[in-house]
DNA sequence: AGCACGCCGACT
DNA sequence: GTCGGCGTGCTC
């Protein structure tokens, strides 16, 4: 009987593809392994099998699979379970999922290689130049990638080319499989098996005349312990002594060398005692677990330094003991290096962190490392992507800092949440989930109120901390009155200075990178531009040239203005390097460090900016969005946001509840330890009812406001948005099929579709978007719309065969 | 997502 | 007349 396989493929594609599976890896192929199939002319790809299967295809004649991957399943029944229900409800192909879930190192793609055919003699005239220049190249590599061909022949497109020295018979192709995953060796150190404790004291003596060796021997049993290795490195380094000493012995027969996969031994530690929980947590934590009876997913409302960490640590410890495993989602990993220490501190080797920064070859390890039953880890904190890793026994997820954006994934697809995606995947491990946050999001917060999510409130901070103290300062008065110096306003400079008199630290908030520099002609208001998006330019005083943030696209500063030819073009605006150069002028004996996107590239520049902030290196730290988020300081005694008003006024149904989230965030920053903090609020409406709100820590009122001005506008929570993206590089032909498109769902869908508009950035990459909504009612059934979505665009395709739109879903966007 | 095939305009 | 642009369709 044959057997066919069934199989994803990591690409964008709607359904599944059939392989037959040769007899030869019959016993080898089951659901869950990966396996190398080709697919299309030459392509090869790793897939994964979904199904194995008896039914022999009658429309095509399956290709047989090339070969199996793994001998046991890397995807559980859960995940695919999990990749099934993300791909019906964020609207998008199994493959994608695959594609986002499965680390880099797991996945193979082929690439082609051009290799010289010995047996074909040069014949002259023969030849267009540019295939001479790839056969005389080929001469001297043996191999060539398309790539390097396109760099020889300067080509965009070679293809040709080695098509045409193909026929001509000079070279030959070859499918190479690139990227895959090998574990790092190690050299280690062990007794030969055949060696006795009896042999080796005789051997002692024999060393008499050889000292390095003989310290390497005792070396060797000191250091070994408990295991029967010592990896080369560590025993040469204690001895000091050469790779020689090592190898003489190896010949001798007294020590063996080989190689094998690092395992790096559990770090010993000392497990830190957690603090005891105060009377406030107790409850907290009582309550939950109480909760936890009549609801799965529990939300804890804890302000900023209420201790939330602590009873997280409480509700992850028996559950470990259970051999349970925890899932601890953070928004951005980076932004909380201070917790991971806490939790590795007190749960060891258990601890396991995963996320996107981590080198392929960590992502495969940890994830090749779940699947080692039952030794594998069992808390495991990561970021958004952690939701896809193998988890076969979970038994808790917490969510930290639910309401945070970065939760949401935007874009390549799937446009998952982390926060409702977990809550999926608890639920098909039958888990529980606790959402944790100081604001939490309006979603979060309304499946509290109506009973959805149990909630737990915790509003006194520990220590019994008083709150910061919040003022505001008028910018538009500050203006008027001339009262402006750069971005500063007096209070704010004064604040700094007495903070800085009396050795606290400072920080300041400036809201996005997108407010800063930007270079506009002095005579005739021109700004630079994107040449591919509507995007002004930002001014990079580091490399001194103009980028555009979306798109990459960079050029240098021109020296006249394009657009009238003046040469009187100068920099505005201000972003955290202007703040930067301005402190730095009026505290000139003062140490500033910037924190954006930027100077925290490289992998471990967040840490270092961190380190010296933390051991008071630096006194005022400037920053985007990163300083607001999950950093706990000792010693800073005010926290100046530059300008809130970008944050009140930005064009989003969500730009209040972020601009209170954020300012709440930043505001618990301020004065942790010891006296109450300061934070200075800089704004040109001061008497904005969500900085009002802020300032008195009004939580229940904002919610209660900003629910009630949802319904009324019909958004989340009460409504359920997907929005459809329309993309194609011709303005008006986009606006037209958008247009239709927009009629044709209106069909079914009424007054719930919104739209067609421009979005705020109308062109990206050389490509015009258009922006349909559709706003659902909750107990809309989703399936249903879904599927009178997909058939109403795939009618539209067939109305309007050519020059199709490209069409991009989003559900529940952010 | 690639990649091939096929149709059109711009050049030796 | 050919080269090469991209628009369209298919991949088990």
């Amino acid at each position: 009987m044959e057997l066919f396989a069934e199989v994803i493929l990591p690409l964008a594609l709607p359904q599944n593809y059939t392989y037959r599976i040769p007899s030869a890896l019959e016993p080898k192929v089951q659901r869950g392994i990966r396996v190398v199939v080709q697919f299309g002319k030459r392509k090869l790809y790793t897939a994964l099998v979904a199904r194995v299967h008896q039914e022999k295809p009658q429309d095509f004649k399956p290709k047989d699979l090339l070969d199996v991957e793994d001998e046991h399943p890397i995807v559980n029944d859960f995940q695919f379970s999990l990749w099934q229900w993300m791909a019906g409800y964020y609207l998008c192909t199994q493959g994608e999922v695959m594609a986002a879930a499965l680390p880099n190192g797991l996945k193979l793609e082929s690439e082609m290689s051009v290799l010289p055919n010995q047996l074909k003699e040069l014949v002259d005239d023969e030849l267009s130049d540019a295939e001479f220049l790839v056969v005389e190249a080929l001469e001297q590599q043996q191999k060539l990638s398309i790539k390097e061909i396109s760099a020889i022949t300067e080509m965009a497109n070679p293809l040709p080319i080695i098509k045409s020295l193909l026929g001509k018979r000079y070279i030959l192709l070859e499918e190479e499989i690139k990227g895959g995953y090998r574990p790092v060796q190690k050299r280690y150190v062990k007794l030969p098996a055949n060696l006795s404790e009896t042999a080796i004291n005789e051997v002692f003596a024999d060393l008499e005349k050889a000292p390095k060796q003989r310290d390497l021997l005792l070396a060797f049993f000191s250091l070994k312990k408990n295991s029967d290795r010592v990896t080369a490195s560590k025993l040469l380094k204690y001895c000091q002594a050469s790779d020689g000493s090592l190898k003489s012995l190896e010949k001798k027969g007294l020590l063996e060398l080989f190689y094998d996969a690092e395992n790096t031994p559990p770090q010993p530690g000392k497990a830190e005692v957690l603090k005891t929980l105060n009377q406030h947590q107790q409850t907290a934590l009582n309550e939950l677990k109480a909760l936890w009876e009549k609801h799965d997913v529990n939300l804890l409302h804890g302000i900023t330094s209420s201790g939330k960490t602590e009873i997280y640590s409480a509700l992850i410890e028996p559950l470990l003991a259970q051999n349970k495993q925890v899932l601890y989602l953070v928004p951005e990993i980076a932004l909380t290096t201070q917790l991971i220490g806490r939790l590795q501190k007190h749960f060891g080797p258990q601890v396991m962190v995963y996320h996107s920064r981590f080198s392929d070859r960590e992502r495969v390890e940890s994830w090749l490392k779940l699947l080692e039953e039952p030794h594998a880890p069992r808390l495991i904190i990561g970021a958004r992507s952690s939701v896809f890793l193998p988890f076969s026994n979970l038994g808790l997820v917490i969510v930290d800092e639910e309401h945070e954006t970065s939760f949401k994934q935007f874009d390549p697809s799937p446009r998952y949440h982390a926060r409702d995606t977990a809550i999926v995947l608890a639920k098909m491990h039958k888990a529980k989930v606790l959402l944790g946050s100081a604001t939490p999001s309006l979603e979060s917060y309304q499946n509290a109120q109506n009973q959805k999510f149990g909630l737990v409130q915790l509003f006194k901070r520990y220590g019994d901390m008083p709150l910061p103290e919040i003022t505001c300062v008028d910018l538009k008065e500050a203006r008027r009155k001339k009262r402006l110096r750069g971005a500063f306003t007096e209070d704010l400079q004064l604040a700094i200075e007495a903070s800085l008199n009396a050795n606290k630290q400072v920080i300041l908030f400036q809201n996005r990178r997108g407010f800063s520099t930007f270079i506009q002609c002095k005579s005739c208001s021109y700004v630079m531009q994107c040449q591919n998006c509507d995007i002004s330019l930002t001014y990079h005083k580091h490399s001194h040239n103009l980028r555009c943030h979306y798109c990459g696209y960079q050029r240098k500063i021109p020296q006249r203005c394009p657009a009238c030819n003046s040469h009187e073009i100068n920099n505005l605006g201000f972003g955290t390097e202007k703040l930067e150069d301005d402190l730095q002028l009026m505290f000139p004996d003062i140490s500033v460090q910037r924190m954006d996107l930027d100077t925290t590239r490289k992998k471990n520049a967040f840490q270092s900016i961190i380190t010296d902030f933390e051991e008071g290196d630096t006194q005022i730290l400037v920053g985007t969005q990163m300083v607001t988020k999950g950093l706990d300081f000792e010693n800073v005694g005010l926290v100046g946001i530059m300008n809130a008003d970008a944050l009140l006024n930005f064009p989003d149904f969500r730009s209040h509840e972020r601009a209170f989230q954020l300012l709440g965030q930043v505001a618990g920053r301020a004065g942790r330890k010891g006296e109450r903090g300061k934070v200075i609020i800089q704004t040109s409406e001061p008497y904005h009812h969500v900085i009002r709100k802020v300032m008195d820590s009004q939580y229940q009122e904002f919610f209660k406001q900003e629910l009630y001005e949802r319904k009324q506008f019909k958004y989340p929570p009460f409504y359920r948005i997907i929005k459809l993206t329309l993309k194609h590089r011709d303005q008006q032909h986009l606006e037209s099929r958008s247009r239709k498109l927009g009629q044709a769902l209106r069909a079914s869908f009424g007054n719930r579709v919104l739209g067609p508009e421009f979005p705020l950035v109308a062109r990206l990459r050389n490509r015009y978007h258009m922006e349909l909504l559709l706003k659902l009612e909750p107990q809309a059934h989703l399936g249903k719309v879904k599927s009178i979505i997909q058939n109403t665009i795939v009618e539209f395709e067939q109305n309007y065969p050519q020059q199709k739109i490209q069409i991009v879903f989003d559900v529940d966007p952010y």
